[in-house]
DNA sequence: CTTGGAAAGTCAACAAGGCTGACGTAAAAT
DNA sequence: ATTTTACGTCAGCCTTGTTGACTTTCCAAG
């Protein structure tokens, strides 16, 4: 079951199969995500909002005018759990939904001028870490990394973010 | 502020550094890790576990016999945070909680035989999913995956991973 | 034109897993 | 002898997820 230390017949060219390996991977991912999520965190906190606010400005910045439905599709949480968030970012101002032009019941989320604003500070903090990253990394290193990531993601997830990459080329 | 589509004067060897490259980036980190945890979650959720109790199993595998101080260092959380989850695997058979022999205060914490036996079944999931990424990628892009994680992190969880990463090098 | 179903919103109740603050006990260190 | 450390625990709070039930509005198909 575990193969641990001395590499088999196969020589060099499977080593980072290893368990050994795997599991470097696996507590990278955990350590890094942490590091990952933890400017937006820092700057949602001054104004009372989490993950969950962060992850709707996200996405409705990235793609204006999108429903609701299609909103909790990307996100993966339930109606219910979303509303709460959205009526929060309504209220404040942050977001503004208007009534669907060709399907009423549909409702279009778009940014305000201050979630705008929000969303700039959120995404420059969390690009700033990502530039670094890639700065000391190199770019070999981020095409491997993107591609890792993209392998490691459930069919539908793959499909959503391919859906989002492909708009702005 | 944002630099958009068209290539400056350093051409290509730049373009990964583009806040089209970086929130590419971003948002392969965020569904990657949605897959990161399916899962566990899915096997946790049949024991009535969470992702809380998984993290302390995982690192408890990893430090057999580590004490709640360190445990609590890696996992990032509160004493009283940890001490819910602990409590709880402590209960099921799944922890073992030893007094220190040479520092009475300490605790140190171990595995059972079930406790090993569902780390197994949850590190084997994650690490079938890594293996295919992986596998899919290819080990150069594995490279590079491991090299952006690690500048990703804090020092403070880099300190923690390079601890980890070397043991049982 | 009626009707079925989709999109959205809302109420209520609950759980996991974070947090703070306040204590208590045992044991080590000073 | 006193202070500090390690651990455990009680109580209460918050965010963010869940299920289930129900309503309103509106599109689309019969």
């Amino acid at each position: 079951m575990a193969n641990g230390g001395s590499p088999g017949a196969h020589g060099e060219a499977l080593l980072f199969l290893t368990d050994e390996q795997l599991r470097k991977g696996i507590e990278a991912m955990f350590f890094a995500y942490r590091g990952f999520t933890a400017d937006p965190d820092r700057i949602l906190e001054k104004y009372g909002y989490g993950r969950a606010h962060h992850r709707a400005i996200h996405f409705i910045n990235r793609t204006p005018g999108t429903t609701v439905t299609n909103l909790l599709a990307t996100l993966g949480v339930t109606k219910q759990s979303l509303n709460r968030v959205l009526r929060a970012l309504v209220e404040d101002g942050l977001v503004e939904s208007r009534v669907g032009a060709r399907d009423k019941r549909e409702r279009n989320l778009y940014l305000t001028e201050d979630g705008l604003v929000l969303e700039s500070e959120l995404s420059e903090a969390q690009r700033r870490r990502m530039r670094s990253a890639y700065r000391t990394a190199g770019p070999e290193a981020v095409s491997g990394f993107r591609e890792v990531l993209e392998a490691m993601m459930d069919p539908e997830q793959k499909r959503q973010y391919v859906r989002l990459k492909e708009i702005n080329t």
